[in-house]
DNA sequence: TTCAATAGTTCAATAGTCTTGAACTTCGGA
DNA sequence: TCCGAAGTTCAAGACTATTGAACTATTGAA
């Protein structure tokens, strides 16, 4: 027996750029995966969907937690284009609020070791 | 009845800069209580205990608990005064190894609104 | 030396968050 | 209409954070 499903796709929520936090900002990128996410989504400098910007041996469920907590830090704009989801990097309007910041981290950040590395040519 | 009580203290322990890493560094920061604290003591430009550089109103226990993963990520030297513990910045440490991260970071963060603000003059 | 005060640590319990398998939605193609 | 692909939602167990109470350690005074 099971509670009623409340499973409607609802329409993704981007905070707009006056509500955007520090700390969530931080504390987003503060997750290897989720680093190493934004830095692809960074270096590739194009839209990508949830299973090309997050490590590949991850489960959908916990990419699409992820991909949750990026989107309401406002680090990434997401969009459903059929039946995928199109993730763009709000990279512009977070260094006008928070001059550096993140720029400044990818700089810093090395991409993750994971299982899926050498598939890529890495 | 109670366990054995373990409650030796400790000496503490400061990770060395080489195995500094960016995401416990972002962590750390990523908690509002722990951003004020370090900006505290950088804007403060002296050491400074645990109760000064910490948010009044926190519990004792809270504090200890933030100050040790400020120490764990090597954002903060931890020294035993007699009854305090002086804390300074690795600032120097940390730029050298992720230029630029802490220092934007601490640009663009804003002193944390809290209780004990308006006794300080704020 | 003994006492009390001060500063912080440690422990334990509870509350909150993360990870992930399973069930589900939605879209597009045959 | 049926199927597969891409993600979302839910639930449950694992992990982490917060905090009161008990404790350690040091200092200064009597």
């Amino acid at each position: 027996m099971r509670a009623i499903f409340l499973g409607v796709q609802r329409p993704f929520l981007h905070p707009p750029s006056e509500t955007l936090r520090l700390e969530s900002i931080l504390y987003a990128l503060a997750d290897p995966v989720r680093l190493e996410i934004v830095r692809r989504l960074a270096t590739g400098d194009c839209p990508l969907n949830c299973s090309t910007a997050a490590p590949a041996h991850l489960p959908k469920s916990t990419q699409s937690h992820h991909f949750q907590i990026l989107r309401e830090a406002g680090l990434v704009h997401s969009e459903r284009r059929g039946t995928e989801v199109v993730n763009v990097l709000r990279l512009d309007e977070i260094e006008a609020k928070f001059p550096g910041v993140v720029s400044t981290i990818l700089k810093a950040a090395k991409p993750l070791e994971c299982p899926d590395a050498a598939k890529r040519g890495g």
